[in-house]
DNA sequence: CTATAATTTCAGTAATTCCTGAAATTAAAG
DNA sequence: CTTTAATTTCAGGAATTACTGAAATTATAG
């Protein structure tokens, strides 16, 4: 599964395992039950580590490194869609900015220019979302998701009730408390 | 870019190329431009026909295939994230749903089993979400991720003008027909 | 400080993925 | 139907990525 996830297999398989192990797990554990190589696993971890996807633990009277998944699901999902954004998307973004101002300056070509600038408006406005979304609390977050395409309709909803009543309610001055249904 | 959205170096070159291209593109063009063998170009243009991502094009008095990529950047995404979602998530959520049902009957591995049946959770949540999000037209999806976190602001409004007008508005009766703003 | 356990690094090899040119196939034109 | 242009397939080689064991490093215990 991973695989497509910005990390390789062996990584995801460590993952995987972490994932359902009850207990934090040792590098001699991780290896010998997917039987890989102590040095495997030693760069399966460090890669996970780089990714913020593990937590250490340390066990008294015993001086190796203990490694688990975090407990909340959402939260490993977050972490994953944060580093894959600055690792893959930030990039992206920075070099469309490059390509823009320099094509700007030959005002060479038009068109690819103007595409250029439509993926660059989709990106950023994507992660900006992102950003908003990485805020929010899982609770929030779920039932946000639950809603789905409802949103959307509560979105004219909200103009409708506004309007009938003769109110502005600018999205700005709505209250600041949200915690999840 | 393109080489971790699932496809790989030469066949992002290819859709860059017709992505930033003003008309549509022949293999041989295609292949002279990016310096690919012709056979390349041929297994590239086979696998972006595969993601749904090339429209054919046909020129009068020429027998040749021509390639270009969706005008709309959005419509280019949603086929991007529909592609993916079938080829990736789809098969991850049914290995997920096999291994639960298996590890149900030997009762063996409780933690492992809700480990997996929270992620199973989530992913649902998220491709339910999605396919929610996928019938939307882009001008509401774009003003939707504009207001980003101040949707769930709006959610908390929503209830907050129901109650404070003793109204009961359930989401499922809101209005139907939803136009951009 | 020394001995030893744990971990990491790295060069070499294995495995996988990618790309090419030649041959085969398809399909349009005459 | 035949000719020829366009495209696809595929086996082999090139390039990249992944994995291993040995050696080096780090860190803890005595």
């Amino acid at each position: 599964m991973g695989s497509r996830w910005g990390i390789n297999r062996t990584v995801g398989q460590i993952y995987a395992l972490l994932y359902v192990s009850p207990k934090a797990l040792n590098a001699d554990e991780i290896g010998e039950a997917l039987a890989f190589s102590r040095s495997n696993v030693s760069m399966g971890l460090k890669e996970l580590q780089s990714w913020n996807l593990v937590r250490l633990q340390h066990l008294p009277g015993d001086r190796r490194e203990y490694f688990r998944a975090p407990d909340d699901v959402w939260a490993i999902f977050r972490t994953l869609a944060e580093e894959r954004r600055k690792r893959e998307i930030d990039p992206t973004l920075s070099m469309l900015r490059e390509a823009l101002m320099e094509e700007g300056v030959l005002g060479d070509d038009v068109h690819a220019q103007a595409r250029m600038r439509q993926m660059h408006e989709l990106i950023e406005l994507m992660t900006g979302w992102l950003a908003d979304v990485q805020k929010m609390d899982s609770a929030t977050l779920v039932s946000l998701m639950k809603m789905g395409a409802k949103v959307a309709k509560l979105l004219e909803a909200k103009d409708k009730m506004a309007v009938s009543l003769g109110l502005k309610v600018p999205a700005e001055k709505l209250p600041e408390s949200i915690e999840s249904n």
